[in-house]
DNA sequence: CTATAAATTGAACAATTGTTCAATATTATA
DNA sequence: TATAATATTGAACAATTGTTCAATTTATAG
């Protein structure tokens, strides 16, 4: 029971933090801060989180937890049918579901991290190979992928995704917006389509 | 002369300001440790740059044109044969020299501001925007790319370059990251690749 | 040389930062 | 019910934040 409390006012405070990043960004977003919109003493912060930097990696925890359900949809698709197909995979991943799920700006502030610090980095790094390592496992569903190195073809798609979602976070014209996006979309269906001899 | 003192000042405290947040990140860089640094004080930084704003505002201009600098060994090619073949184009982008003109760190620190400024964004929109066109002119050059829409192309392969560089920074290890920057060198090979015909 | 404008200084500011600590209130266990 | 453990509070902390301002030094133009 006790242990209920404490691990409910620790997500309380990570997503109050988080919250509040959204809004006044991460490096404007103080103990006391988080505090007053939750209605606690920032002692009792410290007391949950004993320093700012656990505070943080908490919260890089918790954002990277989100991450990974970018998938939900094609996992809900493969409980009812065998496999999942191209347009499934390619339009979940470039889907806008991705930015509801977190903030970007949020995202990109903690991931600037990783370059002064280790640990974020490499909690950075694990999620990065579950998310390859889960469209692998997605890509190998399918009859049409036999014979291709899915482990590659995942890291290929994946750098396009990403590199996508970077670029097009610069765009709020939803014309250009979809104009770009469609460049990307056609862009991973090569690389679906891509046949064996190709490939070398 | 006064305007000599005044452009060589603004400078210097943007130099300052972008060293020192390679080593402390950008986040814990304040006006009184930039003044520390350069031996002078706050105040005469205020004079130059009113506010903190303004301060980081042309640090990120600092950044950014160093940014457009990856072109030079390909400029510097191009001034002697008529035109850049793709290994130079695909070697040039995918360097490591990329790095050594600014630190990635600073750089995403600064990315995530275009989330809450839309001036930001906007700089950062253009800075892309001449990547591209840049990239197309060089590819416009090369005989082998005719027919082809070499804008689209650029947008394409400059998704992969900038996928690419974001990934790679969470791999210190040389062999993961030699290994991964293969795929993805192979990966804008293929593009450069890609007959008119399969482009339909 | 003088007048003017720009560059530079140092002290001060209120507000906010992350953090500590002892005291109190609440809950669970014996 | 008594005891121990945990949860919560509020006050205080030194250090640092961005910013202001009046005074002084330095350089330039007439």
């Amino acid at each position: 029971m006790k242990e209920k409390i404490s691990t409910a006012r620790k997500q309380e405070i990570i997503e109050g933090f988080y919250r509040l990043s959204v809004i006044h960004g991460l490096e404007n977003t103080s103990i006391a801060k988080i505090g007053k919109y939750l209605d606690m003493p920032p002692s009792l912060i410290m007391h949950y989180f004993p320093t700012k930097d656990i505070l943080i990696s908490n919260l890089i925890d918790f954002i990277l937890e989100k991450y990974l359900l970018i998938y939900q949809p094609i996992i809900k698709e493969l409980e009812v049918s065998k496999n999942a197909d191209s347009t499934l995979i390619v339009e979940t991943l470039f889907s806008r579901n991705w930015n509801l799920l977190f903030d970007d700006g949020v995202f990109y502030s903690c991931f600037a991290l990783i370059f002064r610090n280790e640990k974020i980095k490499k909690e950075y790094r694990i999620l990065h190979k579950k998310l390859r390592e889960s469209l692998k496992e997605i890509l190998d569903s399918n009859p049409d992928m036999e014979g291709r190195d899915t482990a590659v073809l995942a890291e290929q798609i994946f750098v396009v995704v990403e590199g996508a979602y970077y670029y097009l976070s610069m765009f709020d014209d939803e014309a250009d917006y979809n104009l770009k996006v469609g460049y990307f979309k056609n862009q991973v269906y090569d690389l679906l389509r891509k046949t064996a001899v190709q490939q070398l």
